[in-house]
DNA sequence: GCGACAG
DNA sequence: ATCTTGTCGC
């Protein structure tokens, strides 16, 4: 089992990605790109009870301080039975193509914490904001995510990663405007004819699809299936509840810090003037 | 110089 | 990721 051992933000930055290449590297020797889970393989995933989703928010100004939620929903009924919100010290940069390295020790250690408290409400299966295999080196964020954690992983991308071909191009766009109905999809093939992921219009009000790739022990089948199951929105509720939480967690942390900074100011003659 | 750039 | 309110439309 390859270990992520790049913490180098100190390194000069070629120096970082080359560290950080290597670990990819290891760690996508441990990928699995195939259905291993009994509930992956009937119709109605019955035996799926719990999928969780994972996502990072950035406080406004700032480009270290964020906050890493972890949530768990219950399936199919998509109610959130976990909730896990925390402020985070964000040291690497954003690079893209190495966007693990910045999110995903967050991410990992709130999976550890949940496994720890309450270790039957573990997530049968995870929701990554990103990419799995639909990466540059065939190892996004999902992957990483899968690999660490040992959990089913799926990325479900915003925005097309454009690599091995893929481009936004007017073919593109005229695949996105053949997709009618919610659940329709078309396939994202790479130069040499390799299926790296699927656009899924998630949602039928809306026109922009997700790109959902394998992350890890799981199919692309299983996994456009899944998310879409999991979509009331165009983002699935999963990532979007993750999403949604972490940031009024940073609201209502800002109002904190604020109040905090206001009131030792006060103190020292406010003690016997206040109503 | 121009386009790309998951989050 | 974030800057950003209301608004026009189905």
């Amino acid at each position: 089992m390859a270990t992520a051992t790049a913490v180098a933000a100190q390194l000069p930055k070629d120096e970082t990605l080359r560290c950080w290449e290597r670990d990819q590297a290891q760690l996508k020797a441990d990928v699995i790109e195939q259905d291993t889970e009994e509930w992956q393989s009937n119709p109605s995933f019955s035996g799926l009870e719990r999928v969780g989703g994972v996502d990072l928010s950035y406080v406004k100004g700032e480009d270290t301080s964020a906050c890493a939620s972890l949530v768990v929903l219950s399936y199919p009924d998509l109610e959130v039975l976990y909730e896990d919100c925390r402020m985070v010290v964000v040291d690497a940069p954003y690079v893209a193509g190495f966007l693990a390295f910045r999110e995903a020790p967050f991410l990992v250690e709130a999976v550890r914490r949940l496994e720890e408290r309450q270790p039957g409400l573990r997530p049968q299966v995870l929701l990554a904001d990103g990419n799995g295999i639909l990466h540059h080196r065939g190892f996004g964020i999902a992957c990483h995510l899968g690999v660490l954690t040992g959990l089913p992983c799926i990325g479900v991308a915003k925005n097309l990663l454009q690599v091995d071909g893929l481009a936004n191009n007017e073919l593109h766009k005229e695949q996105i405007q053949d997709l009618q109905a919610g659940g329709d999809t078309f396939p994202l093939l790479s130069i040499s004819g390799r299926i790296l992921g699927m656009a899924l219009r998630s949602y039928t009000k809306s026109t922009k699809p997700v790109y959902i790739s394998v992350g890890h022990k799981m199919s692309l089948q299983s996994a456009v299936r899944l998310v879409h199951s999991c979509c009331k929105y165009r983002v699935p509720e999963p990532i979007r509840q993750a999403d949604i939480r972490s940031r009024e967690y940073i609201r209502k942390h800002a109002e904190g810090t604020s109040a905090a900074l206001s009131r030792p100011v006060r103190m020292s003659e406010d003690a016997d003037s206040e109503q």
